[in-house]
DNA sequence: AATGAATGAGGGTTCATTCAT
DNA sequence: AATGAATGAACCCTCATTCAT
């Protein structure tokens, strides 16, 4: 019957549903960066396209939406770092790639979402960040068996600094650092380059340590 | 003798309203480090132990006490800037110093500040911005005059990297990078050591390149 | 039928948003009228049987409601002259019902916000103005004509002494003019007949006189 | 004992202290014509060079200042209708002299605080108040004598529309009315003559009517 | 399912009043 | 006695969230 329901209708609303959804955690993306975390909730669905009650129906509170923003975003970086270690002959052009392609996905503007203490949160992204994780940490295992990479490093370290350098300032601010991020992601890569030009302090991060329940 | 009776029994009462000032920036400034830069004006009241209405007391408003917050920090790594080059023979060790001790500042916390956008605050801190931006070149020159610095980088590009990577991470957060500031840093530094490792891209960023009113 | 439901029960449940907004600008009105300009958002709101936040909604801030009721009396107003003009025999008696009419309308206690300087409010106000000078002139050029109006005040000195005789006291007051106000209106109108008993001070009042733009 | 104190210190204190709280009042009844009955304690304060706190040692709140300054424009309207009464040979003269004089007093900018709800005020107002009309019913009842006054108008008709002609737009308002008060209450000065050219609706105002407690 | 409208809770700010010197 | 400083209560306004259509 629901069948025969759909069919009458059509299945145009759940698409449209669907659609919606996404077009809501899209629009979330960018009202993110551009207007920072402190978005309204009406500037996004303004920028849907849909009425502000509609992200109730498909997130139960802010929060929630911000917690698929950052899964989307998650998704698109570990399939960066998939494709840069999967394409690039040279392990530590692949790193590099990868670090370029984080701008691009405004990791910067959307890592300070991982800090959200939501413990659903943390459960939901323990796969994703495992899976980027192990992108990551195969990249840097490349880079390092040949040689290129310095071995007093791991993978927080990296995602840790290209998150931080990535992020854009907050406010309504003039100011954009977009011109300089790719100079300063390069001499952070150059200084991830074997031979270590010094001792590190501390102990290397991985993304255990990003973990917000401990 | 009353300084004495004052050690022995603790400033008694003495409610100066400069003393207030000052514990008001003291407490804006951890506020701001802990919480963000939207703290609210409650809770810095709270900590500095005084009602809300005492901050407007000293204070135009929100952001007169940013900015005076911004001012003092900047006061602080001026010093920092200028004792470094003063001390170390090693002129990249100066710059190391320098660039440790801002973390001990905060000063990734509070440099999103000066973002705000007020033209006032741009006016006041356009002198200690000079100041600082003199100090820091100065370290550059001399690290770059005895080889140790490669030639691409400006003072600009090291400042907006230390105060990125030194940023907390937002939101009330149980996640805390302090354990990694340092190696991150370190990281960075060995990146600008000469000879350069790669060609950067782009432009280097200056100081002028940090005002928000253009 | 929906019509007769509606009689029997009341317009059920309507809650639509246009009513609201006409019950806001009704109790914004009473509420200025009985507690003078300076009553709180909150208590328009209560009176209005809405959420302080519902105001906002429809009105940008509380200088926007000022300006709509004043723009709401002064259709009133507007209406009122120009049926006195149309409907009435004796030009002095059109006068005479436009001044006692304008008591019923509160013009007193709504004129004082013409004042609120606010250069969208006189840009609005400035086709309602002419509108109501027109038809005042109107009527005084008739009654002028006909013998019955002293020939040297204009359409700006009696608007201001109605508007002003018409004022409800300040505050809270539990003293009411109310029931003088037609007396002393009567006092002034008969000051204004022909022939002058006097000689004016100064020269006469025009409605541009009334602008705060200059 | 006291008396040798107040010799040994001069009776400066008490002088000082009794200036003071003149200079308060003088300040506080310019600063609500100027400012209107919203301005604040801080600005009285100001103008009368005294510290905020100043204020309070004379007066017990707010109320009570703008009570004794009532009180004070009392005083000096008392002072010119009798000097009115007392000096004009022509009795409606004296009636216009009073008229204009209380524009200058400014009484219309202080006749509100006459409605304070405060009972206090009423009772130390009453003597002021009956004086007060004392001396206008001189005035008008010489008037009306000699033939020049109508006779169905009482002294609270005349007060209250002298008060309202010569009140001041609220607000911090660039329109000014001062051009043209006197040339309204010439108007309803007019209109006051005998013989009367109309029959007056409702009754007589007296005094009485402007007490707030019944 | 979708939405425009409504709202309570909370933030920044002001000011009459009190406190401490 | 006089005052600079301190403050709670209240105002205007915003926004995440809920309601009614």
């Amino acid at each position: 019957m629901s069948t025969t329901a759909e069919r009458r209708h059509g299945p145009r609303l759940r698409a449209d549903a669907s659609r919606n959804r996404e077009r809501i955690v899209a629009a979330a993306r960018e009202a993110f960066v551009e207007h920072g975390a402190d978005v309204t909730l009406d500037e996004i669905a303004r920028r849907a396209g849909v009425g502000n009650a509609t992200i109730y129906r498909h997130f139960a509170d802010r929060s929630e939406l911000i917690r698929q923003v950052t899964l989307e975003v998650m998704n698109r970086t570990i399939e960066l770092a998939e494709s840069a270690l999967a394409d690039e002959e040279d392990a530590f052009e692949a790193l590099r790639r990868f670090a370029y392609g984080a701008t691009e996905e405004r990791i910067g503007a959307l890592c300070p979402i991982l800090s959200e203490d939501c413990e659903a949160l943390a459960a939901q992204l323990a796969e994703k960040r495992a899976r980027l994780e192990r992108a990551l940490q195969g990249i840097m295992d490349r880079a390092r068996d040949s040689g290129l990479l310095r071995p007093d490093v791991a993978s927080g370290d990296v995602m840790i600094a290209i998150a931080q350098l990535t992020r854009p300032l907050p406010g309504t601010t003039r100011v954009s650092l977009d011109r300089f991020v790719h100079r300063h992601l390069q001499l952070f890569l150059d200084g991830l380059r074997a031979p270590a030009r010094s001792a590190l302090p501390g102990a290397a991060a991985t993304f255990e340590d990003l973990r917000n329940d401990h």
